[in-house]
RNA sequence: GGUCCCGUAGCUCAGCUGGAUAGAGCGGCAGCCUUCUAAGCUGUAGGCCACACGUUCGAAUCGUGUCGGGAUCACCA
């Protein structure tokens, strides 16, 4: 048991003997001792002084000194400030947890808890490579699953494969084209890569035929359009004119918008587009040769994909298809509409009325009978429960999708599916430059390669200046790259808060000192080579006098199973971030003070060669959660 | 317009289940390598915690409102 609750349950003892009440652990609050003041940990009174009818100054008292006399392996000292007990806890609790486990690789951990959790993460496109934005979703995936694992759950990563639909077919469009037969084999470019150059093609192209059609719409020439779209376009048309007309400032932002639907109809209407569109009743329709051309540039992304996932770390226990969930969740509907959850509009589309919730009304299946994004989501939601029968579902998506994620757990809700409770959105924010967000269009967006391969360089040069293992051989050498690279990428889009947005700047943002993974891996790499010079002796050492640094230390490693905890609990590793970073420093500190080969005594050496080895296996542990390799040497 | 998220040092972020004088990193300034890896350590400057009111013994933290930024509200996915 951690020191905190130790302190706690101590507390509440005393409390029920001094006091004749029974109080729990939120009914006061326990904190470290601020490092102006004595003490390890405090007791803060104010809350508790109204029920035992006593002074925080006479509390304090009573209780410090009850605590110290009752628990003397625990408390030594205490001080009562105003409302605050300082408690000093005993060289020898410290001594003996380090005793206990300096050697012990699972600490932290535990053990199997029997409840199963699916983590869903990554979920991309076939008709582009993987970006920044995508990293942070992998990352904060792997790593949740990792930090499940640890707390003693069965972890199932899962991936949404967005394998089908208009997207995939403008990339084959644009292939068939353009294409000339090339291949990525052709052209050395990584299938993924090369799938996305397509999708680029097909979008300038759209481009182009849109300024044409709308240098013939400049001319009153509405020939392109249908009878329906034609009756849009001029309805459109004259509301701009008559807000043109009334030179209202107020009116530009409708102007604008108006602008976007006309923009969207003129889309639409291209030839490159409607072959696109075609191109997809095709695909439904199961067309052998649009199927056939499918699988072999789907196939060319997978190889891309294959590389990323490999080089970034990233792994999944099951794969979904949307080309196989996609017709999922039809039976959902006729559930629904038997249950009156769903009700049926007069062209026979099919929606659930959420305005009571504060919500809308939200489309579960089109007048033609297809299904929408939702309803394959109820569907593939189902679906995982019937074959993993998972206690937990976690969701890893970006935070544009909070609406309809909400939106999904609560139909799943109202459709009384037994899992529905159990569905969590893990939302994240964007991630941006400093000019803004990225955007395709603009050429803004950082490209996932790209990236890892420029930190790897980066790692590459900083490592050749300091010299410092110019015995190793290429192999170790690309290896010790791409660990410092990638841990410093893994470690910078870790850091933060999940559901806050971030500002990655790729020339400043990324730095190897301070609150870095490469200053971790670094001080990681220092205890492992004196842990290779010094003889670390089994068996307990006995000292009675810690000095303040190494008490910080022990005090700061003590905490870590406490840490992941709270990291499971939040499902957010960025706790674990910062806490090993805390650890690092507390460490790094210690190490510049006090040497550990040539301490005071052999008693001393023991202890701290103990403390260093402690160290070491938090923060690999620690950074494992994360998805980071720390070296032994760097 | 409705709903949701965010606003803390020049920059990037902690702290938010209310607790002592609001913390880190980067950047600035000043020191520290014949000593276990200086990707380091130490010191210093830098804050009306967006603003206002409220709840409380106590508010960066909770509530309401205002301002500023973002997301979303498709028979797209």
């Amino acid at each position: 048991m951690s020191i905190v609750n130790t302190l706690q349950k101590c507390v509440i003892e005393s409390l029920s003997a001094l006091h004749n009440i029974n109080f729990t652990e939120k009914d006061f609050q326990i904190n470290e001792t601020k490092p102006e003041f004595e003490g390890d940990y405090t007791v803060v009174l104010f809350s508790l002084i109204k029920p035992v009818k006593s002074s925080p100054e006479a509390l304090g008292k009573n209780l410090g000194e009850y605590l110290i006399k009752e628990y003397p392996g625990y408390f030594t000292q205490f001080n009562v400030i105003k409302g605050f007990l300082n408690l000093t806890i005993s060289n020898n609790f410290w001594i003996d947890f380090v005793n206990k486990n300096y050697d012990d690789i699972c600490f932290g951990k535990k053990p199997l808890n029997g409840k199963k959790v699916m983590v869903e993460y990554s979920s991309p496109n076939t008709n582009k490579p993987l970006h920044l934005g995508h990293l942070r979703n992998n990352f904060l995936g792997w790593s949740v699953a990792e930090i499940f694992k640890a707390s003693g759950y069965e972890v199932i990563k899962s991936c949404i494969v967005n394998d089908r639909g208009i997207h995939i077919c403008k990339s084959m469009i644009a292939w068939q084209l353009f294409g000339n037969g090339a291949t990525p084999e052709s052209t050395s470019t990584k299938g993924d890569h090369f799938v996305g150059e397509y999708y680029v093609k097909f979008e300038n192209e759209l481009k182009k035929q849109a300024a044409e059609l709308a240098s013939k719409e400049a001319l009153k020439n509405y020939t392109h359009y249908n009878g329906e779209e034609q009756n849009k376009v001029v309805a459109f048309e004259t509301q701009k004119v008559k807000l043109l007309e009334e030179n209202n400032d107020k009116n530009k932002e409708k102007i604008v918008k108006i602008n976007d639907e006309l923009l969207e109809i003129r889309r639409n209407a291209t030839p490159i587009m409607k072959t696109a569109k075609n191109m997809l009743l095709d695909w439904e329709a199961g067309k052998p040769d649009v199927i056939e051309l499918w699988k072999k540039m789907n196939g060319w992304v997978y190889e891309g994909f294959e590389v990323t996932y490999k080089k970034i770390g990233s792994d999944f226990d099951t794969t979904y298809y949307e080309s196989n969930t996609y017709l999922l969740g039809k039976e959902t509907v006729q559930q629904g509409l038997s249950k009156n959850v769903f009700f049926a509009k007069d062209d026979g589309s099919v929606w659930i009325d959420l305005t009571a919730d504060g919500l809308d009304e939200k489309l579960v299946q089109r007048k033609d009978g297809t299904s929408v994004y939702i309803t394959q989501d109820i569907g593939l939601a189902q679906q995982k429960y019937d074959e993993y029968k998972i206690d937990r579902s976690i969701y890893v998506i970006g935070d544009e999708q909070n609406y309809h994620m909400k939106v999904l757990k609560l139909i799943c809700q109202k459709l009384g599916m037994p899992y529905a409770d159990n569905i969590y959105h893990l939302s994240y924010g964007m991630v941006e430059l400093p000019t803004g967000k990225m955007k395709s269009r603009e050429g803004t967006v950082v490209d996932a390669d790209e990236i890892v391969a420029e930190m790897e360089n980066i790692a590459k040069e900083k490592t050749e200046q300091l010299g410092k293992v110019n015995d190793f051989n290429n192999e170790e050498l690309n290896k010790l790259f791409h660990t410092i690279g990638l841990g410093a990428l893994k470690f910078f889009l870790l850091r933060v808060d999940p559901k806050k947005r971030m500002i990655f700047n790729p020339e400043e943002s990324i730095d190897f000192h301070g609150f870095t993974g490469p200053f971790i891996q670094f001080n990681h790499a220092r205890i492992k080579s004196i842990l290779r010079k010094g003889e670390l002796k089994k068996g307990a050492v006995i000292d009675n006098d810690l000095l303040p640094l190494e008490k910080n230390l022990i005090v700061a490693l003590e905490k870590y199973p406490l840490v992941l905890q709270q990291a499971c609990h939040e499902m957010n590793p960025s706790v674990i971030a910062i806490y090993v970073y805390e650890i690092a420093k507390t460490f790094s500190s210690f190490y510049t003070e006090h040497s550990i080969l040539s301490a005071e005594t052999e008693n001393k050496k023991q202890l701290r060669l103990k403390l260093a080895n402690l160290t070491a296996n938090v923060v690999k542990s620690a950074m494992a959660q994360l998805g980071i390799e720390v070296p032994d040497r760097m």
